[in-house]
DNA sequence: TATATTTGACCCTG
DNA sequence: CAGGGTCAAATATA
């Protein structure tokens, strides 16, 4: 591991496209072994569970690693481990425990039902009234506090924050950390997403997709087109980019799993 | 005019 | 008390 320790800003971003990519790879294997599982077995409920903290650990790892400071340091607590006494493992812990902490900050809709990281804002499937923007502390780039379009009407719990990570980009790409809070509730589930392939549909009941499907024009992702105009083409693409995929096989497979688990 | 977004203030939690 | 989440009035947009 002593390799890392020399690790340069490039070198991190490298690291971050391999976890990425694992992330691509472990969706597609998801998508692969969802149909063959027994949508009533126990084991199969574990194995999607397993799968689902998998890739939720390639997120916790890549938001490590975007967030702001050392993230030399931080990079060497990840691969490495824990090392008795010495300053890494206490910057480990204090990541940690900041990240506890602001997760028990959140008052309302306090269950944590995924995250995620995308390239770009788009439309997850969902319709996302923005109720908020703050300024975050330590934090490059605001933050936006979204819920379900449902909400008012339904009374749909489902939250979401979206906020740019620090050191996300390099001028090329950016990257949005996307936390999600909260099941939806709101009749009608809707992927409405056309790209959203069908994994969610093998093991649990079809959809109902009319009621988040209705067409207003202000989807979640033409807030952020507010925010950064040149994902505006990004967003309105036909033929939807593979990380994009990548993105909206995981929503499907988390509502699968939210399906599956007794509430 | 209706609806969505913005933004400053307020509130809650640690 | 600070940080972060939510509210709600003001503003923008279709």
């Amino acid at each position: 591991m002593k390799i890392l320790e020399s690790f340069g800003h490039s070198d991190c971003q490298a690291v971050i496209n391999m976890i990425e990519h694992q992330k691509a790879l472990m969706v597609e294997l998801r998508g692969m072994v969802i149909p063959i599982l027994p949508s009533d077995n126990e084991q199969a409920k574990l194995a999607l569970q397993l799968l689902g903290d998998i890739l939720s650990c390639s997120d916790k790892a890549i938001s490590m690693l975007e967030l702001g400071g050392d993230t030399t340091n931080k990079l060497t607590n990840l691969v490495g481990g824990k090392r008795k006494g010495d300053k890494h493992s206490m910057d480990n812990h204090n990541l940690e425990k900041e990240a506890k902490e602001s997760v028990n900050k959140r008052r309302k809709n306090a269950e944590h039902t995924g995250s995620t990281v995308a390239q770009a804002p788009h439309n997850d499937g969902h319709q996302w009234r923005k109720y908020g923007q703050k300024w975050i502390s330590r934090a490059k780039h605001s933050r936006s506090y979204y819920r379900c379009a449902n909400s008012k009407v339904q009374g749909c719990p489902a939250t979401k924050t979206v906020q740019q990570m620090d050191s996300s980009g390099n001028g090329k790409s950016k990257l949005f950390n996307v936390d999600y809070y909260g099941q939806h509730t709101c009749r009608g589930d809707g992927i409405a997403n056309p790209y959203v392939v069908d994994t969610a549909h093998h093991s649990m009941e079809p959809i109902n997709q009319t009621e988040c499907n209705s067409p207003t024009p202000t989807l979640e992702h033409e807030a952020h087109e507010v925010q950064d105009e040149r994902f505006e083409n990004l967003c309105m693409v036909q033929n939807m980019p593979e990380y994009l995929i990548d993105f909206e096989l995981e929503r499907a497979f988390e509502f699968t799993v939210h399906t599956l688990s007794p509430v």
